[in-house]
RNA sequence: GGAUCGGUAGUUCAGCUGGUUAGAAUGCCGCCCUGUCACGGCGGAGGUCGCGGGUUCGAGUCCCGUCCGGUCCGCCA
């Protein structure tokens, strides 16, 4: 028997029992006559005594181990005279009487300790080592418990878990398909699924009601913090549903979430149309931890001979409160944040209204204290507030606004991790122009249902449709999203024509599921929540890698295991491939 | 594809305006230490300054290129 019990459960209330443990050594503390080992597993930390007195062999043999060698001890359950209260075994440790080198180790290339000396770099490469560490492994605890209250709420709700194939077809819609060759087939592919789409939707055809997968998906573009090329989703489909229904239905599934795992109750969670999202932050993803809305002051700025504003298609502002007295070098900071290449404005306009009632703008040469007056009111600012604004195209001004208010909120303390601010945005546009093809895109994916009433608008306004679609937001990062799909042949044809589909490519990309669609489709629609995401959000971390057990870097490489990597000539023959 | 930050001891970092033998902390090794829990004390080993080229009397330091890593833009239905 290797043990009887864990490193983490042993207490005071098991004094004078006889013990069998095993683990790591996490450290050691050599006394002299005597040493002490802090014994790790999984379930925390047992500290085992060695003293001259009692076994001079074995304390000998105690003062040599290593940090990281696995062993096994027996020894009985003893009181500490000097207690740590600071650990759940604090008060107890193991007077040795047998001890048994499992297996040695190698000195670590890093501490497995909580503050790590360890890099990012070295604890990709030694994967599993990092994993040891307390902090890291509570975060795939984590998401483990995340996983299964997900598999609770929807059970509870008649959902079913079904799996979907992780071979299927490119499409040439949206993201790039990573790629998988058919030895059988020769000079045909598979492609992973950038999400089970099609395949839920045909279960929905086959009557499955309600379904659900927490499902790994791929997606070959380039990454950042919070994309890995493989990520998992909880990918959900209902019939007979309308919007409301699945609104309804997965805010549930948050609030179960945030209540089993935090303990937090979240309030119902607010709405927002998408073109009120865009006027108001700039983002199609707010970040409502704060406020600070913009304010367009086309009417209030223009004819003043300021060029730059009476030039500007669109003059936009933030009001940031009690920031009169940031001195000129901090404005000057957000002046070189927003003329930074990725943020992208020209420039800032400023203006204090200070403590004292005067008004103060950077553009004064242009604009009477009186016509300040005017853009204070326009903000509803107080006495001690400073406004930002930004001028130019609608578009990329919003977008660097967005990026201002986002940095002021991260300089006035208001993006705290512990607050969670969900929102959903509706209303989604259909399709959004491609400059780069020239033609309208999904801007969801292709089998997204228009809003009935705005359908006619496809013929002579396109980017005006709407469409049944929706996200979840959270903290200003976009957990989830989904539509109602359309579940008519005709339609969908429409969509497709409409997308520059040819009748023969429709039918060749998605053909089966226009098939099925002949022959029953119940009204369906569904949702899918960025599963990584949602765990490092609940975790409070910035980045998903932390709660993925074996994450990709940057350029989409496995350091550990070196991979991707080439393959022997005899397999690409094999497959009928040739490298160039 | 682009922007930006970084690469110096096992590890995390410092290293000024280019100037003698490249430092600190931690880890590791050795000795001492009977109540530690970031144990403590003394001593020691440990460096291709990512790589290649250039400027210079002299380069960790400046320049060019390149590789690797982080963050971001484009991209991500």
């Amino acid at each position: 028997m290797h043990r009887t019990h864990t490193c983490g459960e042993l207490t005071i209330k098991d004094l004078g029992a006889e013990v069998t443990l095993s683990g790591w050594v996490a450290k050691s503390r050599d006394l002299g006559g005597m040493t002490f080992i802090d014994l790790r597993d999984r379930y925390g930390i047992t500290q085992l005594v060695f003293n001259m007195d009692d076994n001079e062999q074995l304390c000998a043999e105690g003062r040599k181990l290593g940090r990281e060698f696995v062993i096994k001890i027996t020894g009985k359950v003893i009181e500490r005279s000097s207690k740590n209260l600071k650990i759940p075994t604090g008060e107890i440790e193991i007077k040795i009487s047998k001890l048994e080198i499992l297996n040695a180790a190698k000195t670590v290339p890093f501490l497995i300790e909580d503050e790590t000396d360890g890099g990012d770099d070295l604890r990709m490469k030694y994967r599993y080592l990092d994993l040891r560490r307390a902090v890291v492994r509570k975060n795939m605890e984590l998401r483990h418990k995340m996983a299964h209250e997900t598999r609770n709420y929807l059970s509870n709700h008649k959902f079913i878990e079904v799996e979907t194939p992780v071979l299927i077809k490119s499409t040439p819609e949206g993201a790039r398909d990573f790629v998988v060759p058919s030895r059988m087939n020769p000079g045909e592919f598979y492609a992973l699924p950038q999400s089970p789409q099609t395949f839920k939707q045909l279960l929905m055809v086959s009557g499955f009601d309600r379904y659900f997968q927490i499902v790994k998906c791929f997606r070959d573009e380039d990454l950042r913090a919070d994309r890995q090329p493989e990520f998992t989703q909880i990918d959900c489909e209902m019939s007979f549903v309308e919007q409301e229904d699945i609104l309804n239905m997965f805010e549930g599934l948050f609030k179960h979430l945030f209540k089993s795992i935090k303990g937090i109750d979240i309030a119902e969670v607010p709405r927002m149309t998408y073109a009120d999202a865009m006027k108001y932050y700039g983002s199609d993803k707010p970040d409502i931890r704060f406020d600070m809305k913009f304010v367009e002051l086309n009417d209030v700025v223009k004819g003043k001979d300021f060029k730059v504003f009476d030039d500007a298609e669109l003059v936009v502002g933030i009001c940031a409160k009690g920031c009169a007295q940031y001195t000129r070098k901090q404005v000057d900071e957000l002046t070189d944040f927003v003329k930074k290449p990725q943020i992208g404005a020209t420039g800032l306009v400023y203006c204090r209204y200070n403590e004292d009632g005067t008004i103060k703008s950077s553009v004064d040469k242009f604009y009477s204290e009186e016509e300040l007056q005017k853009w204070v009111s326009a903000f509803g600012a107080e006495k001690g507030d400073l406004i930002l604004i930004l001028a130019g195209k609608a578009d990329k001004t919003r977008k660097a606004l967005n990026e201002l208010r986002l940095e002021m909120g991260n300089r006035l303390g208001f993006r705290d991790k512990n607050t969670f601010a969900p929102l959903w945005v509706l209303d989604f546009p259909l399709l959004e122009f491609d400059e780069e093809s020239g033609r309208w895109h999904a801007m969801h994916h292709p089998f997204t249902s228009p809003k009935p009433e705005d359908i006619a608008l496809l013929e002579t306004d396109p980017g005006a449709v709407r469409a049944n679609a929706y996200d979840m937001v959270l903290n200003g990062t976009e957990i989830g999203g989904g539509s109602i799909r359309i579940h008519n042949k005709e339609l969908q044809s429409l969509m497709f024509k409409h997308l520059g589909f040819s009748q023969e490519e429709a039918h060749k990309q998605f053909g089966f599921l226009m098939d099925a669609f002949e022959f029953g489709a119940p009204p369906h629609g569904g949702i899918a929540f960025g599963f990584d995401r949602l765990c490092s959000l609940f975790a409070g971390l910035d980045t998903i890698r932390d709660v993925i057990a074996f994450p990709k870097n940057n350029s989409g490489r496995d350091v550990m295991i070196d991979s991707p990597s080439t393959i022997a000539n005899e397999q690409l023959n094999e497959l009928s491939i040739a490298v160039k």
